[in-house]
DNA sequence: TGCAGAATTTTTGCATACAAAATACATTTG
DNA sequence: CAAATGTATTTTGTATGCAAAAATTCTGCA
C-alpha cells in the first residue's frame, strides 16, 4: 500500500509570502513604481525578513519587481514602450497557444470553454465589466492550458502578470468591447473547428486590439510614465 | 551638469552567486538533477547562505532549479516530454524573433551576423564543433536581439538557459550538420531580404530539426531520464 | 528665509544563531 | 538476518543581530 504524500505541511514562510506578495502587485494593492519596504511589507505578510527577501528575490526573475542596488525593490512600471513590448510578446505566446490547442483540445475542455464563453457572453450583456474580465480570462488561460504545455503555460503566466498589473480593466468604449465580443466569437468557430493557423490570427488580432486599448488608457491616464 | 552613475560598486553578493550559480548550471559544472548543497555551495563561491539562498530562489523562477520543501533545490533535470514542451516554446519565441528581426534590423547588424555567419562556415569547414556551437550560438542571439524587443530577449535567454543545461553539443552526424548550415544560408537569404515569414518559417523548422537531434541523442545516452 | 553640510535615523544587505525537518546510523527485537 | 525503532547528525528554514549605505532631520550660517 503506497502511503501517498500525506503531509501538505503548509507552503515555506518564502512560498507564502511570494504567493501573497504576487496578488498584491497584480491586482494591483502595491502600484506600479511604489517602492517595497521590507520591515513593513515582513510585517504585513507576518514573515521576517528573510524568507520575505527570498520572496522579492523570486518575483524580480519574474519581472514584477525592479531590484535596486542598496535601495531594495519597487513594483515595476511599465513605460508605453514597455507594454508594447510586453503586448508584443503575448500576442506571439497567445497565438501560439491557440494554434497548439487547436491541435490538441479534447471535446470537454471544448465544452467548457464554451461554457465559459456564454457566460461571458452573460456578463458583457448585462454589462458587468467585471464579470466579463474574469471569464475573458479564464478563457484564455483555458486556452493555454489546452495547449497541453507546461513550459508555455508557465511563460504566458509569468509574463501576463506583469500586464495584469496595469490594472487596465476600466470601462472601455462600448464599440470597442462589441468588436472584442465578435473575436471571441470567431475564437470559439475556429477552435470548435480545429483551425490551428485561423485561431492564431484570431488570436493575435485580439490582442493587438487588447494592446490598442490599453495604450489609449495609458495615454489618456498618465501622459508621462516613469520608466521600469 | 548631471552627474552620470559613476559608482559601480560591484554587484550584490546575491548578484554575484546567482550569475555564477547560473553559469554552473549552464555549463553543466552542476550536473542536471544534482542536489544543491548550500553549506557548500556557499562555500565554493565565498558567499554566505543568505544571499546564496536568495540566488537558488531567482534560479527556481528562472526555471533553472526546482525547489523540494524542505529539501533544498536540485539543478533542473528535463525528461524528453520537458525538452519537446520547452523546443516548441523555443521554436515559436524563435519564429517571432525572426519575423520581427526581418522587420527592424539595421544594415550594420545584418552586416555582423553575416560576418558570425561567415566564421560559422569557417568553423563548420574546420569540423570545430565547439567554434561551430559558439559562433551558431551568437547568430541566434544576435538575431533576437534585432527584433529589438528586450521582453522577448529576456524571455527567449530564460528558456534557452534551461536547454543549455542539457550540454547537447555532442558530435552529430554529418549530414544534419550539413543541413543545418544550409537552413542557416536560408535564414541569411530571408534575413537579408527582410522577408519575415520566410525566416520564422526557417527557423522554426530549424529549431524542430534540432529538437530532433538532441532528442535522439538523449535516448541514446540516457534511456530513461528522471523527470523534472 | 534658504540652503549646505553634518548628525541622526532608517533601511538595506549580509552573517550568524537557532529551530525544525530530513537523513543517516545504530540498536533492538522478532 | 531483516525489519523496525530510536538516536545522532546533517541540512534546511527562519529569525535576529550587526554593519554599511541611503534617507531624513537638524543645525549653523549667509
Amino acid at each position: 500500500m503506497t502511503a501517498e504524500i500525506i503531509s501538505i505541511p503548509r507552503a515555506a514562510l518564502h512560498e507564502q509570502a511570494a504567493y501573497r506578495l504576487r496578488e498584491l502587485l497584480v491586482e494591483g494593492s502595491i502600484a506600479p513604481g511604489a517602492k517595497l519596504n521590507e520591515r513593513e511589507l515582513a510585517e504585513r505578510l507576518s514573515v521576517s525578513r528573510t524568507p520575505l527577501r527570498e520572496a522579492i528575490k523570486m518575483l524580480a526573475a519574474e519581472g514584477l519587481v525592479e531590484l535596486l542596488p542598496n535601495r531594495g525593490a519597487v513594483a515595476v512600471s511599465l513605460n508605453e514602450q514597455d507594454v508594447l513590448n510586453t503586448f508584443e510578446v503575448m500576442a506571439g505566446l497567445e497565438g501560439m497557444s491557440g494554434e497548439l490547442a487547436a491541435q490538441r483540445i479534447t471535446d470537454a475542455e471544448l465544452a467548457e470553454i464554451q461554457a465559459l464563453h456564454y457566460e461571458m457572453l452573460a456578463a458583457h450583456t448585462r454589462r458587468d465589466l467585471s464579470a466579463y474580465y474574469r471569464f475573458n480570462s479564464q478563457i484564455h488561460k483555458a486556452i493555454n492550458a489546452a495547449a497541453k504545455n507546461p513550459v508555455l503555460q508557465t511563460t504566458y503566466t509569468q509574463v501576463n502578470a506583469r500586464l495584469q498589473a496595469l490594472r487596465f480593466r476600466s470601462n472601455q468604449d462600448e464599440a470597442k468591447w462589441k468588436s472584442a465580443v465578435k473575436e471571441h466569437e470567431a475564437m470559439m468557430t475556429a477552435l470548435s473547428q480545429r483551425d490551428g493557423p485561423a485561431l492564431r490570427c484570431i488570436l493575435v488580432a485580439h490582442l493587438q486590439h487588447k494592446r490598442d486599448v490599453v495604450i489609449t488608457q495609458l495615454r489618456s491616464a498618465n501622459p508621462t510614465q516613469i520608466s521600469a
